[in-house]
DNA sequence: TATGTGTTTTGATGTGGATCAAAGGCAATC
DNA sequence: GATTGCCTTTGATCCACATCAAAACACATA
């Protein structure tokens, strides 16, 4: 497949699926909110999430301190989650793709934590929070997997906090690379070859680098055979090598 | 009140409160799971923690791996959270304190992700989670409020990336001790003296430094008239100036 | 009181990644 | 196809924190 063609095949927009509204007919739903619910229990949750909305390349699906009134599934595109510190430096605390559950952090104080900013055209179902603490206090499928979906985010981050505090750079952009490349691969796209929708300044803070040092990370991957990478394309060549990349540091 | 005393006042176990089962009678409901909840709802809840376990000082409440059935609240003492990386490399993922939940990062998969380990004698609720997640279909003020806790737990962990993802180390100590500070004084203890339950190692786990980095910002912040410090007694001499530490930063 | 063990402090030195700087590449717009 | 505005790469230098080392200290147990 040529480098175009990827890009597109990872952009496009599900123009059939967008006919039918929700859940019962999407083909994330084996990775979104309804994973596991019986068909009767996906019906119910079709009547929750009814509403769609395009976000457009850079503008914001939600920002730090406006209401929390719902979360959102990534249908299609990509995101990247902003937390800014009052001294005006921030951080980018996470990347989600389609199937994710976007918002979560905005429950505990009603308003939200962070922005989600879309690296590209995306398209997003909204999921109003009230709503959904009803229909999971009757569907208990739902409510477990919700709740999986909180816990799993608990646990992303803290993976994301054992990468900030004990890994080096190149071990970082490693895990990063095979970590997109998983969730790629869950989605039907190919593990080894993709398009990295964030700059190097964005990857570099969410993995607590400058972005030279991400830059160059990736020249040392494809001088020793790793990958090759042409500005946002990258090929995973040696998997293995890459997973060693981290496996075997000196302790 | 001499140091001693404060070490004894807040590792004393609550005699009195022992005899009261649960919930509606605890000193940190305002603080815990049953916030917000009416007096009928504390009564149903009450039902639902009535395990109480000890856990001593060095032990594990749970570990990494083990079968997640309960979520755990900290009735008295003091535990960290830490992960362990497939390579033997380990990070502390958070303290917490009375009236903090613990285990949550065990319901995405079925198993808990980290060690939670009692940094001294401590004292905590169990919480069966089936048991909750059916009590919180009927009781919606116990739904919300545990979604706000574990919202609240992914928030915490954001800010934790965005203290090691671009704070600096003194930055980082001056924060956690006002971290501490402010639980501290949530509970009814003194926000300005106060005993660490962790060595500078675990701390610098936590902060992602060493420990003779946390020794000497501490030795640092002394010498500038911020904090009193003897070995794990800390006294806060000027929260404001602790507080420039990490507001003065040059860009 | 002596002894051992783990914790903390402090100093000297090393280094991984930041910073500074400059050049080159890509894509959109005119 | 020239201009403009990012984004990326690469080199040179710097510095914050790690590492290495040693001594002091705290606390438990014999």
């Amino acid at each position: 497949m040529s480098r175009g063609e990827l890009a597109r095949q990872q952009s496009t927009h599900l123009v059939l699926a967008e006919l039918k509204a929700a859940c019962a007919n999407c083909n994330l739903r084996e990775l979104c909110l309804p994973a596991g619910l019986s068909n009767a229990e996906l019906d119910q949750l079709d009547n929750l999430v009814n509403v769609r909305r395009k976000i457009k390349r850079g503008d914001a699906l939600y920002r730090a301190g406006e209401i929390f009134d719902a979360i959102y599934a990534v249908r299609s595109g990509f995101f990247k989650s902003r937390v800014t510190y009052e001294d005006g430096r921030d951080q980018v605390t996470g990347f989600s793709m389609g199937g994710e559950i976007l918002g979560m952090d905005g429950i505990g104080q009603g308003t939200h934590n962070c922005d989600a900013i879309a690296l590209e055209d995306s398209d997003v179902c909204t999921i109003p929070y009230t709503r959904l603490e009803e229909l999971s206090r009757e569907v208990s499928g739902l409510q477990r997997h919700f709740h999986k979906m909180m816990s799993r985010e608990i646990v992303r981050e803290s993976g994301v906090m054992m990468l900030l505090g004990v890994m080096r750079a190149e071990e970082r952009i490693a895990a990063f690379l095979l970590n997109l490349s998983q969730r790629l691969n869950a989605r039907g796209y190919s593990p080894l070859e993709f398009h990295l929708r964030m700059t190097r300044e964005e990857m570099g803070s969410y993995l607590g680098l400058k972005l030279e040092t991400v830059s160059r990370a990736f020249s040392k991957f494809h001088n020793d055979g790793l990958i090759e990478v042409e500005q946002k394309f990258v090929r995973i060549i040696d998997i293995e090598g890459l997973k060693q990349v981290y496996a075997h540091h000196v302790n």
